[in-house]
DNA sequence: ATTTTATTTAAGCATTTGCTTAAATAATAT
DNA sequence: ATATTATTTAAGCAAATGCTTAAATAAAAT
C-alpha cells in the first residue's frame, strides 16, 4: 500500500516541489538555453564561431579551408547556426559572408575569452 | 591546370593561413570546450545543472521526481556529467549525492546567472 | 539471513547527427 | 547564351544519443 514512486522517505518534499515550479516556471528558457548550448557543443560549429568572432566574417570556402573540411559539411553546419539565428549572412557578389548575430554573440563571449586567453598564453 | 581546391580567387591567404595556425594551436581546447558545451546542450542535463547550482545537492531519486523522469534514465545522465568531470558524488548511507565540481561551476555560472534573472523576473 | 530501499548497469531500439556524393541554384565572366 | 565560380540542397548511411525495461549492486532494516 506504499507508494509506487520512486520517492525515498527522507526527501526533503518542500525542496522537491520548489525545484519543480522552477523548472517548470524557466521551460522555455531552458528549451532556448540548451539549444545554443547544443549548437556550440560541437566542435565543428564551436570553430565557426570563434573563428567568425575573430575575424568579423567569412565565408563557406574559406571556413571549408580553414577547417579542412567539405564545403556542403561547413554549409550544412552554418545553415544550423543560422536557422536558430547565432549567425547572419550577407552576399556580396557570387560569395556569401556570415557573421555572428548580435544576440547571440554575448552568450558565448566568456567561452571565446578562454580560448583568447589560452592562446595569447602560448604566444608567449 | 587550375587548383582543385575550393580556395575563391579573391580570398584572402594571410587570413586563412592565420586562422589556420589558431585553429591548429587550440585544437584540444576546442575538444575539452565543446566537450562541456556539448554535456550542457542537452534540456534535461541542463536542468541537472542548474538545480544543483540552485540546492547544492541532489540525489537520483530526488532528480527523477523533480524532472518526471525514470530514474534510470537520469542515473544516466549523472554518469556522463560525472564521467567528465562536471560532478562529483558523496554516499550518505543508501543515497548518493551529486554536487557540481568546482572547475566546471564557473564555465556556466553566465547560464546560471541568465536562468536566475529570468527567475527573478517572473517573480516580481 | 532475508527483505527493503537506493542506485547503477546493460541490452535493445527509435531518433538524431554529421558526414559523403551528386545534383540544383545563383551570380559573374566570356 | 554559355561556361565558370560560389554556394546550397538533397539522398544515403554509419555512428552517436537518449530513452525503455530488466537485471545487478550495495547498504540498511527486519
Amino acid at each position: 500500500m506504499n507508494n509506487i514512486s520512486c520517492i525515498r522517505q527522507q526527501a526533503d518534499a518542500e525542496q522537491i516541489g520548489r525545484c519543480r515550479e522552477s523548472v517548470e516556471e524557466l521551460g522555455s528558457t531552458f528549451a532556448h538555453l540548451s539549444n545554443g548550448l547544443a549548437l556550440a557543443g560541437n566542435q565543428v560549429r564551436l570553430k565557426i564561431l570563434y573563428l567568425l568572432h575573430e575575424e568579423g566574417r567569412l565565408c563557406v570556402c574559406d571556413l571549408s579551408d580553414i577547417l579542412g573540411m567539405t564545403v556542403p559539411a561547413v554549409s550544412q553546419h552554418l545553415r544550423k547556426l543560422k536557422d536558430r539565428g547565432l549567425l547572419e549572412s550577407e552576399r556580396r557578389a557570387q560569395t556569401i559572408f556570415y557573421s555572428l548575430a548580435g544576440e547571440y554573440g554575448q552568450l558565448f563571449m566568456p567561452f571565446f575569452e578562454i580560448l583568447d586567453e589560452r592562446k595569447t598564453t602560448k604566444a608567449l
